[in-house]
DNA sequence: TTTTTCGGGCAATTTACATCA
DNA sequence: CGTGATGTAAATTGCCCGAAA
């Protein structure tokens, strides 16, 4: 069930089910910032510059007892990303998702890290997105659900008000408000009519129908 | 044409660290 | 100030798929 598979660089969204009761917590990683501090614990305490330490940190991840991926035996340290490698790869990501081997090899030499560092990060980087694009796809579908079922409950009403009526003449019937179809981004046009039955099953004769126009929406997102 | 190998992507998970009550 | 809970992001694991041999 890959369903985003290869189409990251795209800019629209595919839509597709996002599983119900994704709680979506406030993500600081879009910004790959947030509210955390910049202080990256690979770095030796002193009031050097980032870079500068990054850049010692480096040579640390060169040799073979080092914290970085693929370290052996020592226990695993947790790089941390300086503000300018974040904005960098971040910057990168946003003109392309996916990154070619010479892509990649360079990215890192850039930004000082190894090749499996800036690949790394282009996962979680994807996976992210990915997860915002959900949320957003199920509070767009909850919209949608309310809105059904307001538009059920006029059409309730509205049935209610026919039965008490008994049949309505044709210039009575009012067009009913029409809604989007999540699939296809057209709206659903709902007309009500009334067979004619007779007077014995006039009461439970309205039955409605919904054609899909060919006028595109765009989301609400 | 079929099989094998390899590289890359992804989902799921683990781990290290930061922050907050 | 120390501690546990929680969130975030880097890193790992294992699987799948497509391309090349």
């Amino acid at each position: 069930m890959e369903i985003f598979h290869h189409n990251y660089s795209t800019a629209s969204l595919e839509l597709s089910i996002a599983v119900p009761g994704f709680s979506s917590s406030p993500s600081s990683g879009e910004s790959c910032g947030g509210a955390m501090k910049e202080l990256d614990i690979n770095q030796v305490p002193s009031p050097i510059e980032e870079e500068e330490c990054m850049e010692e940190e480096e040579e640390d991840n060169d040799s073979p007892n080092n914290n970085g991926i693929g370290a052996a035996s020592a226990p695993r340290k947790k790089l941390r990303l300086t503000k300018e490698q974040s904005r960098l790869l971040e910057q990168t990501f946003l003109q392309n998702h996916t990154l070619n081997p010479k892509e990649k090899d360079a990215l890192a030499a850039e930004l000082k890290l190894k090749a499996r560092q800036v690949e790394v990060w282009f996962q979680n980087r994807r996976a992210r997105s990915k997860m915002k694009q959900t949320e957003m796809e199920c509070e767009y579908l909850k919209r949608w659900f309310a809105t059904l079922i307001e538009q059920n409950r006029r059409l309730q009403k509205e049935v209610e008000e026919l039965r008490a009526m008994k049949v309505a003449p044709p210039h009575c019937r009012q067009p009913l408000p029409h809604t989007m179809c999540p699939c296809c981004d057209r709206v659903i046009t709902t007309t009500t009519t009334l067979l004619e039955k007779g007077p014995a099953s006039g009461a439970s004769a309205a039955t409605t129908t919904s054609t899909i126009s060919s006028a595109p929406i765009t989301r609400p997102y």
